[in-house]
RNA sequence: GUCCCCAUCGUCUAGAGGCCCAGGACACUGCCCUUUCACGGCGGCGACAGGGGUUCGAAUCCCCUUGGGGACGCCA
């Protein structure tokens, strides 16, 4: 029984998104699973469209998420010695040939074939020394020699068996004219090389299968095990643009998403464990598996993130939240050591927020001396009777001991007991007064994550502005 | 056009022939809880794409149709 090993083979010519994350996701957790590797690659052969700003995303998104590899990245860039070793290889052997035909040659015998309608494909004539050859005087690509007769079945673990008759399959380019090998022959080369066991991958990569496969038979290696995964599509369930999930992971981190519950939502997504919904870490670990992987493509559904991301929020260890709003906050220019008053917070708010941005938002009025109160709250709440009642409220308050929630409640409830009005006549010109607005914690709770001192103060400036 | 894949509530899904006149979750919605906003609790709305088979019995198996998607590049 030989150790799982797999791979996240992301291309850095596009920001890495959400759909590539969930591939990652997979990989990452099935390797996990069955306690083997996991190795990131980063496929960047093709020079021209490969940015460093990928390759960023790519490597600060995966840690961000805490999908750790065991090996790499490794870089294709920097293996092309490796490759075109292989290639000569098999020049040599003959599973590979030189081809000399010009890009408008080919141009032409696509729009004959699209207009026979026909699937536009090589017709391997420099392989049968009926192409242009050296006498040419052109540089020639490298094409890999596949099959000719026969059929390739593709043992899709997720899929089943898929069959593709050889002669669908053309001669793809393994080695441009310039030299520079291609994707689809580094990643058989890469996989071997790397003892890749498990192919976890997008489905749009389940038509190169059987092409990859037969170049792996005639480099006499073994096959992996396949999981074409579906796609993701946008909420509209169109593919995924720009528009809405495309955009970078990192932009989730920004938006104020846990990473857990980021990949929770994303594992939701074409894999399911009965009927539950929430899943830690550790949970997700625990039970993946590539065989319960579904079919079909799966479209985003924005709301139903927000509310994992709370539901984490919420039964995350408060402690453990702290740093992401710490984080948070700071974007909005407040800095705070204090841990326990974070815990406090966390605790307070998490209730009331989806997002760990919108936690931190709400929670500013915790921080500072000056607040900017709302001023249809105050008009609706702090009624000149409200400010005598404040006026009032504030003297209590000011002799309370123990600044402590219970302590906090007696005098509210006291003070409107004695005044025959409900308890809300009471809290909420107090809210407005320490808030700045109508909403916010408990506000006993509130208060008390407040300080004395500052609900005090509060108070003062609330009731003669 | 050719090849390949897919098809259960609006969305994510459970369902591996009888447990299903189809269950859960998000969203929407009614009630309850409540000092605000929420969280939460209890209900409601809402789907097996269509047609043929196979079977005593089909959401589940087979075929066709329709509808989506993907691939077809000296991109990955």
């Amino acid at each position: 029984m030989t150790a799982v090993v797999t791979r996240f083979a992301p291309s850095p010519t596009g920001l890495l998104h959400i759909g590539g994350v969930r591939t990652a996701l997979f990989s990452w957790l099935y390797a996990r699973r069955m306690k083997g590797q996991f190795i990131l690659r980063v496929e960047d052969t093709d020079i021209e469209r490969s940015t460093p700003e990928a390759v960023k995303v790519i490597v600060e998104g995966m840690a961000w998420l805490g999908l750790e590899h065991d090996q790499g990245p490794f870089y294709q860039t920097q293996r092309f010695d490796r490759y075109k070793e292989v290639i000569a290889d098999m020049v040599k052997a003959g599973t590979a040939y030189h081809c000399y035909c010009s890009k408008d040659e080919l141009d032409a015998m696509r729009s004959a074939q699209q207009l026979a309608k026909q699937k536009p494909r090589y017709d391997g004539r420099c392989r049968h020394g009926k192409g242009p050859g050296v006498a040419s005087g052109r540089s020639p690509v490298v094409r890999f020699a596949n099959p000719e007769d026969g059929a390739t079945v593709v043992e899709d673990v997720v899929h089943g068996q898929v069959t593709f008759q050889n002669k669908e399959l053309d001669d793809l380019i393994i080695a441009r004219s310039d030299g520079a090998p291609t994707y689809n022959f580094c990643v058989v080369v890469d996989d071997a090389d790397m003892g890749v066991t498990h192919v976890i991958r997008g489905d749009d990569h389940l038509n190169n299968t059987p092409r990859q496969m037969n170049m792996l038979l005639a480099l006499g290696k073994t096959l992996p095990v396949y999981a074409h995964v579906p796609m993701i599509l946008g909420p509209d369930g169109a593919k995924l643009s720009k528009r809405h999930g495309a955009v970078s992971v990192l932009e989730y981190q920004d938006q104020g998403y846990l990473p857990e519950a980021l990949l929770n939502y994303l594992v939701r997504l074409g894999w399911s464990h009965g009927d539950q919904e929430y899943f830690t870490r550790e949970e997700m670990i625990a039970v993946f598996d590539v065989r319960d992987i579904n079919k079909a493509a799966s479209a985003l559904n924005p709301e139903k993130m927000l509310w994992l991301n709370q539901q984490h929020m919420i039964k995350a260890q408060p402690k453990d939240i702290v740093p992401h709003l710490r984080w948070h906050l700071a974007r909005l220019g407040v800095y705070s050591q204090d841990d326990g008053l974070l815990e406090g917070i966390v605790l307070a708010q998490r209730e009331r927020a989806k997002t760990l941005k919108e936690m931190a938002e709400n929670s500013r009025f915790f921080f500072g001396e000056e607040i900017a109160l709302d001023p249809k709250a105050m008009e609706k709440h702090l009624t000149a009777e409200a400010r005598v009642l404040m006026g009032e409220l504030r003297a209590r308050l000011a002799a309370v001991e123990q600044w402590t929630p219970p302590a906090i409640h007696a005098v509210l409830e006291g003070l409107a007991t004695e005044k025959t009005l409900g308890l809300g006549k009471v809290a909420q010109p107090l809210r407005v007064a320490v808030s700045g607005g109508t909403v916010s914690p408990p506000i006993d709770l509130t208060l008390s994550l407040l300080g004395q001192a500052r609900t005090l103060a509060r108070l003062d400036r609330a009731v003669s502005a």
